[in-house]
DNA sequence: AGAATTATGGTACCTAAATACCTATTTGTC
DNA sequence: GACAAATAGGTATTTAGGTACCATAATTCT
């Protein structure tokens, strides 16, 4: 997960994937299950799914037969709520110097950071997961032509 | 530094910052000088500009009277140029599955963030040093009354 | 009733990256 | 020669993220 300025951690990776797959499936599956669909460790996913139930976005039940599903429909879950349930609600703070100090107007860094993370936002909270089961439908079929970088 | 999703280390940020205040001033500053300016710590900001220095946008000079200054005009040196030569070339993945397995198109995910990443560099590659000190003189005056983020 | 399966919750450990610290060495000025 | 500054490298320290482990609770199956 490292790389590009944009970083998202593999919490947040689980959580979308899983999140994803559990729309795509519509179906209840259990944390073994989709950790090994994501190769992930099961312990992370599983952590990673108690915030996911925290917050209300999955319904979880134990024992055999047992597991997780979307808490709502699939097109009322957007990925800034998958996001902010594993990161929590955020705010920025970039400039070095207290900010009255900042030679460069309101710290010209800190705003233009906070636009591309705002960008982040908008998109993310108006993508669901709806959306990306659709685009799934849409586009498995040209995946390993457009698959180079 | 933490927060958001667009993320830069300290480093970036001190680098940026000293870089603008010597674009500011427009003369030969000491690290002692700028470190403190910043209010950040002399050794760390040292390391910032070895690299800056390799990276040929400072040139350094030793001794008393010595220092680092621009080793361009202000006009020849992106922040995008500044970025990098602080944390190298990046290349991201983001997607958990191996790219040809993923469910979700050429993952959904990797795109979206790789999309931010692009806007990210480009917005820092179109905007040079001479535009901070620009800002600067034209918004200096009204700092405090939109120091609300 | 008991065994198997699954999620829950807590704690402690591991690792990697960023930052801080410390001690020299080199280069230049006076 | 004395001093000031960058350079260099090595070594903590800190922090966040991830991993591992373990005991427990809930549910299903036999």
């Amino acid at each position: 997960m490292k790389g590009g300025v944009v970083q998202i951690s593999q919490a947040v990776s689980i959580a979308l994937h899983g999140m994803g797959l559990l729309a795509l499936r519509g179906r209840k599956m259990s944390i073994g299950e989709l950790s090994e669909m994501m190769s992930a460790s099961e312990t992370h996913a599983a952590k990673v799914f108690q915030r996911l139930v925290k917050a209300g976005l999955v319904n979880s039940s134990r024992g055999p037969t047992g597991g997780v599903e979307l808490a709502l429909p699939a097109s009322k879950i957007t990925l800034f709520e998958i996001y902010e349930a594993i990161e929590g609600s955020s705010q920025s703070d970039y400039c070095l110097l207290q900010q009255d100090n900042c030679p460069f107007g309101s710290c010209i860094f800190g705003s233009m950071l906070k636009n591309i993370n705002n960008e982040f936002v908008r998109y993310m909270s108006s993508m669901t997961l709806a959306d990306l089961a659709g685009s799934e439908i849409n586009e498995t079929k040209s995946v390993a032509a457009d698959n180079k970088n």
